[in-house]
DNA sequence: TACCAGGTAAAAA
DNA sequence: TTTTTACATGGT
């Protein structure tokens, strides 16, 4: 017995490219054939929901689970699967700009229908931004799989993000062997426990006007103005936010855009200015081509001979 | 071996 | 008020 949901979705859009560029970082080699199995909370229940592209026009996604679903877990379903996916998002305005450059018009041809995904929370955006706060993409990996290994709950073979009380009620010493660090942690533990008391809610910034959700977010304990960026940009889907003080950032945004190699935050935002209303998503772009493009060179070193994915780019320690 | 990674708060100057 | 410093882990 099984639910299958469709879902609309704005195209164009290709699932199997958004996964290879969200696992571009990972050290794992996951080769799932362009489905996403993604653990869910409907309501109370954890079920674990299989997505993947149906061929065609319009974009639909399907997503099936296990077992019956009532209405009000359909529709809880149908809103995080849009949300993961960011179903909303149309990519055609920013390929219209991206279009009238030459670099980023090349970049978004190569990635056409390539979007972020998105946690399914901003609870656990904002815990996968604490943890990679500082450190490297892959140390930051280890971190959130060590907290899902020790805190998170099995659903079919997969693992589900902790809940802000799970997390609210585990020590110190706990989070300190997952390996982040005592402030960290702190910061972790705090953040749960104020969720889990219903006395901060995370969730609620959707709705709210940037200025005013960065302002609250900056407010918490552990979240500085790179934090609230990445939350805003990701977390929220604010296509326009970029962390422009972001390490990442400042390197591709200097080599795809500017002279070559990485640029202030400043110059990082000047650079661009073009695609307004979405330099976010065109920052995430070109970190995704230069991660995907350094993949594919070690790809192609190893004799595994991945395909082509355009000019080599600097080393780094770059993702999405 | 050092040094750098999608930074931040708190101490020191 | 502005400038340092400690911090965790993994890769080079």
């Amino acid at each position: 017995m099984a639910e299958t949901l469709r879902i609309e979705a704005a195209g164009p859009y290709d699932l199997r490219l958004s996964l290879e560029a969200a696992r571009a970082f990972s050290p794992e080699e996951r080769r799932d054939e362009g489905i996403l199995r993604l653990p869910l909370r409907l309501g109370g229940r954890l079920v674990l929901a299989e997505l993947r592209q149906t061929s065609g026009t319009p974009v639909i996604l399907e997503a099936r689970v296990r077992g019956r679903l009532g209405e009000a877990e359909k529709k809880e379903l149908h809103r995080l699967v849009g949300r993961v996916a960011w179903a909303g998002l149309d990519l055609r305005p920013f390929y219209c700009l991206a279009s009238r450059h030459p670099v980023m018009g090349e970049v978004a041809g190569r990635l056409r229908g390539l979007k972020p995904l998105r946690p399914a929370t901003v609870f656990e955006m904002a815990v996968i931004a604490l943890t990679e706060q500082q450190i490297s993409m892959r140390a930051a990996y280890q971190v959130r799989r060590m907290l899902l290994e020790k805190l998170g709950e099995r659903v079919d073979g997969e693992t589900a993000f902790p809940t802000p009380r799970r997390l609210a009620s585990s020590s110190m010493a706990e989070l300190r062997t997952c390996g982040l660090s005592e402030r960290k942690a702190q910061y972790l533990l705090e953040l749960s426990r104020r969720v889990a008391a219903g006395e901060v809610d995370l969730e609620a910034l959707e709705g709210w006007e940037e200025e005013k959700a960065r302002e609250y977010l900056t407010s918490l304990r552990g979240f500085g103005p790179w934090t609230a960026s990445y939350i805003l940009a990701r977390g929220l889907g604010i296509p326009d936010v970029v962390p422009s003080e972001d390490l990442g950032v400042r390197t591709v945004t200097g080599t795809y855009l500017g002279g070559g190699g990485r640029v202030g935050a400043e110059e990082a935002l000047r650079l661009l200015r073009p695609f307004v209303p979405f330099r976010g998503l065109a920052a995430f772009y070109l970190l995704a081509q230069h991660r995907l493009a350094e993949q594919g060179d070690r790809g192609a070193r190893g004799g595994g001979g991945s395909a082509e994915r355009g000019p080599a780019a600097p080393k780094g320690n770059l993702d999405i």
